[in-house]
DNA sequence: ATGAAAGCGCTAACAG
DNA sequence: CTGTTAGCGCTTTCAT
């Protein structure tokens, strides 16, 4: 036999005791049986509307609250979500990029309205599939991952495995999970146009085309070319990484070593702040030496030096539109990617050619 | 009777059936009792080294994880904590500071580091004893609210009722909680001294000191001035809160009513951008018109226009103090508020004298 | 070294 | 309308 309970049989235990409150101390001080309290407490029809009422008015003054350790265990139910932020190992990156804070927030507040918790954690970028630890483990009845990385193959398997998960990024052929993320080929697409537009010429692409989104949004950036009847040029791409630890010194390095670009495409705001500073260093501008078109635009993009002309991503629908294609999912419908528009935000970086 | 069982009798269940293994599924296939295998799993040395050998695998091969609700019912045990924005309900601004996301991010380090899971959620910043809720369900051994706002007295009583809590903030007198935060009087005191020494005399302070953290802020300011001899101008004060939403307007106003400052102190690095901006459309310049120094050192205060001149708060540092904090307290120990160290971080928006 | 059985706090089917 | 009872998946005492 198991002995746990702490003391023999106060309700509340003695004073300096701090067991917490359960159903069957209710249950004793109100004179009814704890399936009674059960049914009181979820407001079931079942259960006489006055004890119903003494019961809840007890709980709440008694400061009661239920234990969903339990409930959940013996509803076989879950309100927790996972939200999974992969970090780069090898440079001990954390969870920092504002764009990726900035949608856990949205993630936070749609799950928030919906009544569900959120457990927020982070893995490894090389493996991505140990977010399925959080479902495998029971602790949440699904996965939300922040990005894609280099790892869509892991993302397929897990999805295989019949994971719930959404993951935000970019929509890849051949892909088995649910995606939800801007317009990449569109924000490339546009980001590109408006340097042509300003007369650029020779205009850096920055951005690791080893990640869905980037090379997405590379394909507009090649398109946008072609309509103006260019080519891409190996040489002005650079393959710098989302960590500012790791992406400094190469963009840094870029900047001095080429200065045969009049514009450039950023794949995200921050990595446009670092080259502001390569060039700088190299004694460029922006916007007058060089033009230059961040993507995100995340929420101080408009007060950085000088303010960036970016593609805005939709991060405050984001959240609904992750949760919703999560639950979706749980509820059994087949539910395909969903890509979001996505617009230019003009601003001091790129300005309008008549500014 | 309760009839739950998807399936009558199948180990797995059907081809299409998804249910989850449990350890009476390892059991059947080991040939032996669920006891044995949660011993075997738990590396219990009363179990037979080889048997236990073959029970691991066994789960490994089959991909087996614990349910860890039913382990922490039957435990009493849990490891999650729960972490806690406060967001002012009146304009709906959500968790979306860039300092308090980074320490959010910090506190993510530091759990998982202890093995701990993380709740993240937030809280109306007019009832932050709504936060209780995490530890009353039993979701959470404990909770980490990240800034104590205007209610230092919910927080008093929450901690008189003996819920497990730590508070990023300042130490104010009669404090029964626990806060970590940085040395706010010392902050503020960096920041004039450092105006001060440049010549400046009209030193403009933007902050809610009806907050705590920016109350002692203030002192420190107050000190700074004492020290050369001038008393605090009401005029010059302004108690801009920290959501921009809200601080936007209020600081535009302060900048085209008051001509009559030559530096300012702000409370966070965004009040900082805000201001620099309110500045601008008055048409005045920083630092040449006006020196500022802002507060948090946020990862993109770098890249700023101009660059931030900042009181650096150790953020790296506060996940880990945080959690160290909280988990004392479960041991029973009876840890006071802790102060960590800032400093001032110079660069172009009130440089060095000699600059 | 292993198994049977009880019980963590809760819900719901069943029987009054 | 209410109480009794079984059981969610796990750990552990007790008995072998």
């Amino acid at each position: 036999m198991v002995k746990t309970k702490r003391s023999s049989d106060s309700p509340a235990g003695s004073a300096s005791e701090q067991r917490r409150l359960q159903m069957v101390d209710i249950a004793r001080l109100a004179g009814v049986s704890v399936s009674t309290v059960s049914r009181a407490l979820n407001g079931s029809e079942l259960v006489n509307a006055e004890t119903r009422q003494r019961v809840a008015e007890l709980a709440r003054s008694l400061n009661y609250s239920i234990n969903f350790g339990a409930r959940n265990l013996r509803l076989q139910e879950n309100k927790t979500v996972a939200v999974v932020v992969p970090f780069d190992a090898a440079s001990r990156q954390h969870i920092s990029d504002p764009f990726f804070l900035s949608i856990v927030g949205s993630i936070a507040d749609a799950l928030t309205d919906r009544g569900y918790d959120m457990l927020l954690s982070r893995v490894d970028a090389e493996r991505l599939d140990l977010a399925s630890h959080w479902f495998d483990s029971g602790k949440a009845i699904g996965v939300i991952l922040i990005g894609q990385w280099r790892h869509h193959d892991q993302l397929n398997e897990m999805a295989a495995r019949k994971l719930p998960l959404v993951v935000w990024g970019g929509e890849m052929p051949q892909q088995l999970y649910c995606s939800v993320g801007g317009d990449n080929v569109q924000g490339g697409l546009l980001a590109a146009r408006h340097l042509l537009s300003l007369g650029k010429r020779r205009i850096a692409f920055i951005g690791d085309a080893h990640l869905p989104e980037v090379w997405l949004r590379r394909q507009g950036y090649v398109q946008a070319l072609a309509e103006a009847g260019l080519q891409p040029e190996p040489a002005l791409e650079l393959a710098a990484p989302f960590e500012p630890g790791v992406a400094t010194a190469i963009v840094r390095e870029f900047c001095q070593a080429r200065r045969d670009f009049d514009a450039v495409v950023c794949c995200s705001d921050v990595l446009a702040l670092l080259t502001i500073q390569g060039l700088r260093a190299a004694g460029r501008s922006v916007p007058e030496d060089v033009a230059l078109v961040g993507y995100d635009d995340m929420p101080l993009a408009a007060y950085c030096d000088p303010p960036l002309t970016t593609v805005h991503q939709p991060v405050a629908e984001a959240g609904a539109e992750l949760v919703e294609a999560l639950l979706g999912q749980l509820r059994g419908e087949r539910s395909g990617p969903r890509t979001m528009p996505v617009y230019l935000k003009l601003r001091q970086s790129a300005p309008d050619a008549a500014a």
